[in-house]
DNA sequence: CTGTTAGCGCTTTCAC
DNA sequence: GTGAAAGCGCTAACAG
């Protein structure tokens, strides 16, 4: 067990007390040059580290912030994760990552896990649970992709509602009638919304909402897959397919391509990663995970810093890519789609 | 400031001492039916939670874990990430996930934070820097996708350089000749080990290594792509592509497609999303990045629980899956490659 | 089975 | 500018 070095330690060999090092060690400017130099040239010689857990005990926070997902493996998260990461090692934060993994009781256990640990602030991704009571805490908490039940707290989200509307206004616009909209769970905020500007669109075009053109369970790429297959084999299959979200789109993209049927036209919610490269191109609603974990993290840091003002909803827009398959007109093809398209 | 319950509330509370109260939130069965009882029902009453940062003070080490990565935002870093947290909070232990961004000093200087933090374990994957003094810690380490420098530990990777080779044997098998490779920097182990079996193929089926068709310096998508414009532009292109990761995949895979040479074969160590949708399917070395992290947590878990034995290496074999696009027979298309391939 | 004492390593009083 | 004492909340050690 290699022995190690306190601040006692330090303090004995620069011949100073543990309080004057301490104040050496955290900056604190009264202290003399002479003693400071004293104590910092200890520091090295001994090879001292402070230790983060006793520090935090006393100061009664950590110097870190948890950070909980849906999945860490969703290069979406991974993103969002990544930024607030980056944001938070600028600060000297640690970053503790968790996911709830969908379960609602782990949820609850996960969030209680980091108070327990007494992190500085908390950055969630609430998924079924009611966290009211964290509204009671001193910890701040910011909200991400979705707004937490029953309670008031900072929140980013994208434009879900609108950035629907807007990707099915413009099948529409192609002269699409027949858009089925795929989804995950309704219970899922995002779903929710995405699907609310779908309806938006298609009523305000006076075009009927066909449940038959609705699949809204698709927790997976698979499932998706699946729904998308039960599309085609409809006696009238539609002609556009909305897909509210890059994991779903995964899968409606693959059977797409399995069944040859590349005439119909598709816009994602959210781009992935070779949306671009497949014939047709996939035109996507482009939402910047990035942005949403550096925007939280700001957010979080600003309640760090005292903050004390309402709690803020910020909303980012998201932005309609056409590159493809989304300017596929009814009855037409790829080739068709790639002419319109540019 | 809501007042914190302290286990000497609880103790007070159920009229005992804090020790036994240890005793009981910690399981320890040398406690009467009876006391525990009036501890637990005080727990609850109270809203007790213990403060895990004191505790982790007091044993001298936190149920925690660190996790240092290249990059949490690459999806196969990202599942790495998942699968170790999965089995993590299985354990009970947190996860703080850092990445090291291919920072040599950030590399060190986040370590070290972990080990101020006092950290149960570490699973890391090393990047350029010096980790040697890790050795002489009591913290366990493992590290994976890599080894470290100057030290021997557990160690969990693919076999990289097998894999390699039976990839370009296998374009080798179909008459390529002209076979370029597209890596990152040869200073990253994986590359390094990943372009010896590229040339161990080479080299047994008598071909030559050609240094215009190697590009060594693609650390992400967008200079893989660039390259493979300049192969593209030789006088004498290649007829085959053997890309070292998923993430140059993507680059190469996309100006394969700009400029319409997918009559070019291709194969990529590592799978990705939608490689089996694109036309030719690309042809591919599957590797489990989940498979790398139960691994390296099984590991890691077996040192926490006292196993003091060697080292171990654990290589995880690849497979070739073959899709089309590495079936691609020199002067072909891609019809022919489906054919094939099928 | 239970309790007392001590102390993890640091920083916050508060005095000098 | 500096330092002594106290204690953050818990548990290990050692009694009883």
């Amino acid at each position: 067990m290699k022995k190690l070095v306190r601040l006692s330690d330090v303090a004995a060999a620069a011949n100073t007390s543990a309080k004057t090092a301490s104040r050496v060690i955290n900056g604190d400017p009264r202290v003399s040059a002479e003693t400071r130099l004293r104590v910092q040239e200890a520091v090295v010689r001994l090879g001292y580290r402070v230790d983060l857990l006793a520090r935090s005990l006393r100061r009664g926070v950590d110097d870190t912030i948890g950070v909980v997902v849906e999945s860490i493996a969703d290069p979406f998260f991974a993103a969002v994760i990544s930024e607030i990461e980056l944001a938070a090692l600028r600060r000297g934060l640690n970053v503790i990552v968790t996911s709830n993994r969908r379960l609602p009781n782990r949820e609850v256990a996960i969030v209680d896990g980091l108070r327990q640990r007494r992190v500085a602030g908390m950055i969630i991704t609430p998924h079924a649970s009611d966290l009211s009571y964290l509204a009671s805490t001193e910890t701040p908490v910011v909200f991400v992709d979705r707004h937490p039940r029953n309670f008031a707290a900072d929140v980013v989200t994208f434009d879900d509602r609108g950035g629907a509307r807007t990707a099915v206004r413009h099948l529409l616009r192609y002269g699409h009638r027949r858009i089925a909209f795929v989804s995950d769970d309704l219970e899922i905020e995002t779903s929710r919304n995405r699907h609310a500007g779908y309806v938006d669109a298609l009523q305000e075009a006076g075009v009927p909402v066909v449940a038959e053109l609705v699949a809204t369970d698709c927790a997976d790429a698979a499932v998706a897959r699946r729904r998308t297959c039960d599309f085609l084999d409809l006696d009238e299959p539609p002609t556009a397919v909305f897909s509210a979200r890059s994991e779903t789109s995964l899968g409606v993209v693959k059977m797409l391509h399995d069944r040859k049927r590349t005439d119909i036209a598709m816009v994602s919610f959210g781009d992935f990663a070779l949306a671009d490269v497949l014939s047709p191109a996939i035109t996507v609603l482009e939402q910047s995970p990035e942005l949403l974990g550096r925007l939280a993290a700001e957010r979080l840091f600003a309640r760090l810093d005292g903050d004390r003002s309402d709690p803020v909803n910020t909303v980012i827009p998201v932005r309609l890519v056409p590159r493809g398959s989304g300017e596929i007109i009814p009855g037409g093809d790829a080739e068709t789609a790639a002419v319109a398209g540019s």
